[in-house]
DNA sequence: GCTAGCACTCGGTAGAATTGAGTGCCAACA
DNA sequence: TGTTGGCACTCAATTCTACCGAGTGCTAGC
């Protein structure tokens, strides 16, 4: 027997079990079914016969990309076997119809940022009949615009914060104390001084008086200061989640899916590791969440002027179609990335 | 035979009939299976045969309140019988346990009025296990307490408009022409002067000069009161979306469902139908969207200080518990009531 | 090293037989 | 007249069997 097998891992196969492993692939992920010799051997242009795809399949199982669901079926991709077929892939171009979709949706779109990217996590989904994420950087590094405190009534102020990236921000106050106008006024004024051009890892030097102003003031600044921690405001926006339900088998699988998402923490959790990691495909397991294991996860950062400003993603199941969707995301990051930064000179993200 | 069948749906049984419908629907609630007559017979405590049950059973049946799977099935409950059941619904009590959860919830949270509805969505799931919808009513009425234009960048201003019921409104300018900070901050007054104190229904009289800051005013005015149409901000809040994969059985019903729930203005349009019709549960077709007929609606106002300000809901299969469901909605919509309004002396909302 | 041939495995399907829950009807009964 | 036990009947669901065939692993020969 071939010795060099023993050899762990070395990511880097024979060029014809490449092509054996990526026709497997490919046509797994067309059918959902497994994938036996002889189709392969007909499909690829390896003028070989199913006898020989079949030892090299042995081969490739042994080896860890391949599963068979049972004896006398065909084979399966494992996680492996897909990480793989992702790394060597040429990088696909969108279809005609998807690059006419996303140009007209960002030459007609309109309105605020946020309901730009709402509206874009439907677009991607829709493109690739897959869910879609779109999360949005927090503005932890922008600055303060202007704060402005305003009286609801005497006992209810609200803070309202404007960021050089367009993002507003309240926070109420519910002071022990009546707050007459002036008062509040006066705050505000003092709030607006103290905050304009900070961001919010600066440190503000409060008033360390004691009348209602100063408490005020001291309030409202700890308000702002508090929101770091995680649920920072609306900067998740999730489309097409009815999409689990026909990406997925098992309904169990389906409700674990939708229940990951529901929880909008994990998504950008999620999102922002890949990030780091620098992966742009997560591959079952590979992404951490345990209930997100029959799940692929294809991310694209959203670049503006050089700082990362986001990043858009795919969610579907391991099987999905990578070009397609990695094609998808970076279309989309990119066109976002244009409307919202460089060409038309804005300071949006 | 009985010749008052032919009376058309009066809606009122025989006591027998009656006890019949309610024993087969509340089993076929519990078990999700067709309900034979024998079970009927021992379970109900008319101490009556299975076969006296059975003719009663016709008889219902062509009155349209049961039908049948197939012959030699048992009888399942129509539209038509789910909603004698729950007219004739003696209003049930909350658990115990839900007690604590609704009281514990709303005595330790915290935050701005829309993460608390948020949460609340997700309470509401958890204690019943179906999906929560949460609305809350636009802020048309509302009187605008604060309208500032903030300048983000010469091409690039941001109207911040705050509502007498807390709630902070974003719109985006751009002006064809470039604005500095003293023309900004000018329009802001002007704004301010112009539309504090009016609501969004309230004309406004714009000024018809040429200049800038006018253009801006102008401009301004327009996007605070072309917002109207269909999506005015976040007011709807969905949670426990994971749900619908255990309620419905066919995959596809669960698409369908996800489906419309994605279309948020599809959902403030059901509930906002169904408190107009007066209805506080909307079974099957009853709904208006073809999409849900195998779904019921359960909805509870929410009133504060005598005033609508939204309502909760539920979405789950027919076959729902609606005792549950309704004891938790109108629990849930009055802590939101207190907590919202009179015992704390807010205005919000 | 490749391939044709072959025995073998085992999931999926189709058909037949069986089961059993439940019905509809009827005749008898109070 | 309303109620009931009895009974034949229906039909989905289950089980069993046989069988097919896609696909494998192995081996002998090219």
């Amino acid at each position: 027997m071939a010795r060099r097998a023993s050899a762990p891992a070395t990511d880097d196969l024979d060029a014809r079990k490449a092509t054996i492993l990526e026709a497997v692939v490919s046509e797994h992920i067309d059918t959902n079914q497994p994938v036996g010799s002889s189709s392969v051997a007909s499909s690829a242009e390896l003028g070989v016969s199913p006898a020989t795809v079949r030892s090299e399949m042995v081969s490739l199982e042994r080896e860890g990309y391949l599963a068979q669901p049972h004896t006398s079926a065909g084979r399966i991709p494992t996680d492996k076997g897909y990480r793989y077929f992702v790394d060597h892939l040429s990088s696909g171009v969108l279809g005609a119809a998807q690059q006419h979709q996303v140009r007209d949706f960002f030459a007609t779109v309109r309105g605020e940022v946020e309901d730009v990217l709402e509206q874009t996590s439907t677009l991607l989904s829709q493109m690739t009949s897959y869910t879609a994420v779109v999360v949005a950087a927090t503005h932890a590094h922008a600055s303060i615009l202007s704060a402005q405190l305003v009286n609801i009534d005497a006992r209810h102020q609200l803070l309202v914060t404007v960021f050089s990236d367009g993002s507003v921000v309240k926070h109420s106050l519910t002071p022990p104390y009546d707050v007459d106008f002036e008062t509040c006024a006066e705050a505000s004024r003092q709030l607006n001084a103290l905050l304009i051009g900070t961001t919010l890892e600066t440190l503000v030097q409060v008033p360390s008086r004691h009348d209602h102003v100063a408490h005020l003031v001291r309030d409202a600044v700890a308000a702002l200061h508090a929101q770091q921690p995680a649920t920072d405001g609306d900067r998740v926006f999730i489309g097409g989640s009815s999409r689990v339900a026909d990406s997925f088998d098992g309904v169990e699988t389906v409700r674990k899916v939708l229940s990951i998402l529901e929880q909008e923490l994990l998504v950008v959790t999620l999102v922002q590791d890949m990030l780091d990691r620098g992966l742009s495909v997560a591959i079952g397991t590979e992404n951490g969440f345990e209930p997100l294991s029959t799940c692929a996860v294809v991310v694209a950062p959203v670049t503006i002027d050089g700082a990362p400003a986001g990043a858009v993603g795919l969610l579907g199941p391991t099987r999905m179609k990578y070009q397609e969707a990695m094609a998808a995301a970076s279309a989309v990051s990119q066109h976002l990335a244009r409307h919202f930064g460089g060409d038309e000179e804005h300071a949006h993200h």
